[in-house]
DNA sequence: CATCAATACTTGACAGATCAATTATTTACT
DNA sequence: AGTAAATAATTGATCTGTCAAGTATTGATG
């Protein structure tokens, strides 16, 4: 009567995991919907979503220095292909500015708006707040470990098929 | 000139983590994105995504007895507030049979038809060979420690906002 | 047994994600 | 200089996700 797996009792499976890796992709998955539902939970009543705000930080670290489309890209936390029209929804609520870049016209370089700043500055409280509850739990020790298990986890998925961070080229002026 | 942290990296985030529960929640969304798209270039080949998939999984759990709608939601692993248009997508893909319970007249039972478990079938190798192979950079006892902490985690969430598995009740017949 | 609340979905409207072209511009080569 | 290849972003088509409101059916209460 031991529980045994809490995942395989939280998703009501009858039959144990074969493996651990199972059981440890199922709960990676599970756990990281659950925090991501808590931080737009957050974010939404201010009407963002998170990985527009996760836009808004690449920019806000970069103010008062533009960025052009594509860095921003490589910057996520989650990938987002669909990168222009995440901009294009920010520009629609005033959140940034973009224009092209003088020195390279294919590029199209972003800056936050005070309007976008303001924003930030409402969120920034409530966001650190959400996260560290969510994390009150997990004591920093333990907090660590698992910082360590994920870097360790990721740079084995790395060697198979990277990410889209190439190291960043050189400057960019408006 | 030492790394620091490895996301900081990832990310090319200048200013480094505050506190550990933001690089661990970074982290966490960041890893739990990646082993997400691995999966689903495992999938998609096949014409399904992996939401499909895991439902196509519950109800071969179940086969052959059929599972109502809502309970399929309930052992989601990421939440599916969208069940319904899921589940029209798998019927339409004829991986899956609905049909109204007899005895509560309100739930419709879902049965996963033979193509389903054909393709399941098919799947399976694929998918837990794809699941090993981003986990052979961690070994056991790491991934069991991983669980560990990840199983802490949702906890603490889940005592602030408890997801939607409410205990199961009665057994159904069609 | 009539009514009210709860349950189990379903639907509409709309935002967001993804992929495969396409365009514009720049760089590299001959 | 002239052309090919690479880069930076955009667009169209299509699918998926999300919330709020709606419908049908059942259970609970007076």
């Amino acid at each position: 009567m031991t529980p045994e797996s809490k995942i395989q009792q939280e998703i009501r499976q009858k039959k144990p995991f074969a493996s651990a890796f199972q059981e440890a992709g199922i709960a990676l998955l599970r756990t990281s919907d659950q925090l991501q539902r808590r931080l737009s939970a957050a974010v939404e009543p201010h009407g963002i979503t998170v990985q527009q705000f996760n836009v808004l930080r690449i920019l806000r670290g970069a103010h008062p220095e533009a960025v052009p489309t594509l860095e921003i890209a490589t910057r996520m936390i989650e990938q987002a292909p669909g990168i222009t029209r995440l901009l294009d929804r920010l520009e629609a609520k005033k959140l940034i500015q973009r224009v092209r870049c003088r020195k390279d016209r294919r590029r199209v370089l972003c800056t936050i708006s005070d309007a976008g700043l303001a924003l930030l500055g409402e969120l920034d409280q409530p966001m650190l707040a959400t996260l560290r509850d969510c994390f009150d739990s997990l004591p920093e020790a333990k907090t660590r470990q698992l910082i360590q298990l994920l870097d360790n986890l990721r740079e084995g998925l790395y060697r198979k098929c990277p990410p889209l961070n190439p190291p960043t080229q050189e400057e960019n002026h408006s």
